[in-house]
DNA sequence: ACAAACTAATCC
DNA sequence: GGATTAGTTTGT
């Protein structure tokens, strides 16, 4: 399950058209499937494209594969489950025998989930069959038309409304993970951005601790200011009574002998 | 009508 | 406890 948050793979490519036409050599050939009336990009179908989407959803990426079960790995696993000679059947244990039964939980949900819908209801797990296609059109397609929703839950034997649920929770899970990371990112800025606020703050006390001292006014007689190098940015004390056409003193003997204090970077 | 948000129930 | 499925409410 954890594995899952590993596959978060952020990109900045443009999202164009060639991006959104579904790559059929990556599906495994016994989940192929014969084209849905909607495997075309025509019309308002481009905007349900999931790069439209994570743009349109804002962050800093184009698509975030989070909680993206499907990962090649996971296409060889189905491949496997799936595959006469290498039956789940064949494995001992609780997990197996619920694999075994996805197929005909999938079937018997279109009908008994009509009666059990309210009351004691039975949480439905869809297959792997069932995700793996209904991640593949997700991420084509984050959301539905009312003809694309009928195409997948008859392909799919589910009812219209499960796959529209799961959609909206498959958005639901991109938007939880989006913020986490969106909030992992800014807490990491913040944490910069503090550091950086301590070090210039220090270092704002450090100057005002010297306008202050003794030393700073014992030979002070013209007017001093501060400049700051424009190479390096050190802060250098420049004293007026060299004329002031003259070129501040800022030339390269500061680089060579160190300042009074370390002074990194100044800004008024 | 639909999506989003919130929530409960269930499973592992 | 996290993930998943689904019901309810609310906003557009």
């Amino acid at each position: 399950m954890a594995e899952k948050d590993d596959d978060l793979s952020l990109s900045l490519r443009c999202p164009d058209n060639k991006n959104l036409v579904p790559s059929t050599p990556n599906f495994p050939s016994n989940l192929m499937r014969p084209a849905l009336p909607f495997m075309h990009h025509h019309g308002n179908d481009l905007l349900k494209s999931p790069a439209a989407f994570n743009l349109c959803n804002g962050f800093f990426f184009d698509r975030i594969d989070v909680n993206q079960p499907i990962t090649v790995i996971d296409y060889e696993e189905v491949v496997m489950a799936s595959s006469p000679n290498n039956t789940v059947s064949s494995v001992s244990g609780k997990r197996s025998e619920r694999e075994e039964n996805d197929g005909e939980r999938a079937t018997s949900s279109l009908e008994e989930d009509d009666i059990d819908d309210a009351a004691g209801r039975k949480k439905l797990q869809l297959s792997k069959e069932q995700v793996a296609v209904l991640e593949e059109t997700f991420k084509q397609y984050n959301t539905l038309s009312p003809k694309q929703k009928l195409a997948l839950a008859k392909e799919l034997n589910l009812r219209p409304r499960q796959v529209e649920v799961w959609f909206q929770n498959r958005r639901a899970r991109i938007k939880l993970k989006q913020t986490k990371v969106g909030c992992d990112y800014l807490r990491q800025r913040c944490e910069i951005l503090t550091e950086e606020n301590r070090r210039l703050q220090k270092e704002v006390n450090d100057l005002r601790a010297l306008k202050l001292s003794p030393h700073f006014y014992m030979n002070k007689n013209p007017p001093t200011t501060l400049t700051v190098c424009p190479q390096c940015e050190h802060v250098a004390v420049l004293s007026s009574s060299s004329s002031a056409t003259q070129q501040p003193n800022l030339d390269a003997a500061h680089h060579q002998r160190p300042m009074p204090m370390p002074v990194s970077k100044f800004q008024s």
